[in-house]
DNA sequence: GGGTAATCTAGAACACGTTCCAATGATGAA
DNA sequence: TTCATCATTGGAACGTGTTCTAGATTACCC
């Protein structure tokens, strides 16, 4: 409990740490994208990016802290595709509707990824919650970015962003489990984002 | 794939098939109770019910499908706990407020009940899917009964039922993990139900 | 009642996440 | 350079979800 190995006060990895790190998040995504959660196989994760699986453990406590870093590291590619190319529509509500359909195409282009990253996201349980809560402010800033103000957010415009990600995240979910089109999808978060026209 | 055992078609089952039924819910229910999700241990499961283990899969074919009953079990009992007692507001948003703040209090005197059930739902994968797609029927029931319309919702209303059913449920999700106050949820909560006065 | 098919039981066996250990290798301070 | 510490390796071992099998029991039809 007290010394949790990563995130906090990381000591700064070595060259050749920080190229392990990598390698294992690599293969990871590699795996998640063929078979999904199921196929992340921690042995093989292990075993392909050349590392025993006891140092494996060491840089990721649980397979569910691997994909979730993986999510951190999709997430963090996604902003910077955004960021270059920002949403062309003049309301709030609109942009951020454009951006999230956008990133929910990119999802879908490896929706084995998306299975796997988000499966982990959601059954993450308290021992993983610092770094959910980082995918989580991720993706918050990603809304508020895509909201294209020249002013800071109000009171009501947080409180609102806070529900578009519950649902973007629930969409997401029963997207994934087939019980939702990707249609569907566009009108849930068209429906949250009319909270931003205020 | 071809032969799935439970619900299509459900052959009628006999007396003693429904107390078996009836036992293993119970022992699910009592094991998450305690440790939640990771206590709901398979062969403890079937030995508290008198079950051979083969037994208790061939009833619910894994640890996600006995817990995703488990929950359509409890919002039953929910449900007519609701019908006894409906909201006192009255404005929809404030009914459906009141209403699943009050299923909240409910989940809260059972929190390691409620993160199972909710870790089985999230993590279900594509075979559970008519089972969690009978769950959020249920949820959307309770939500659209909670508005106490004298007339059948619009079009806008079922679009806002949608989204206040992904904020209750990420919401939860997020309470569970630790990374929400209640008074949060509660305000989350709010500000989606904006979406009912319209 | 007798026969047959379906169900149930007990328990072994398997798969994969996770932990642990002894031995080896890298790193940094004196 | 030498030593001490920490990281890495290979692999065994463990726990729990899931599957499988052989034989007992039950349900049902004649």
């Amino acid at each position: 409990m007290t010394t949790s190995p990563r995130p906090p006060a990381a000591p700064p990895l070595t060259e050749r740490q920080e190229a392990r790190r990598r390698r294992i998040l690599h293969t990871a995504a590699q795996l998640a994208s063929r078979g999904g959660f199921d196929a992340v196989q921690m042995r093989e994760v292990a075993e392909s990016s050349g590392v025993a699986l006891g140092t494996l453990y060491r840089y990721f406590p649980s397979k569910v802290h691997l994909l979730v870093a993986t999510m951190q590291d999709q997430l963090q590619l996604m902003q910077e595709q955004l960021r270059k190319h920002p949403p062309s529509a003049e309301e709030p509500g609109a942009r951020v509707t454009e951006t999230l359909m956008r990133t929910f195409r990119g999802l879908q282009r490896e929706p084995q990824l998306a299975e796997a990253m988000v499966r982990a996201l959601t059954f993450a349980d308290r021992s993983v919650s610092a770094e959910v809560d980082q995918v989580s402010r991720l993706t918050a800033v990603l809304i508020t970015e895509a909201m294209g103000l020249d002013h800071p957010p109000s009171r009501e415009q947080l409180a609102a962003v806070r529900v578009i990600e519950h649902t973007w995240h629930s969409a997401l979910v029963t997207w994934l489990s087939g019980r939702a089109s990707i249609a569907q999808v566009r009108i849930d978060l068209e429906t949250a984002c009319r909270l931003l026209a205020e």
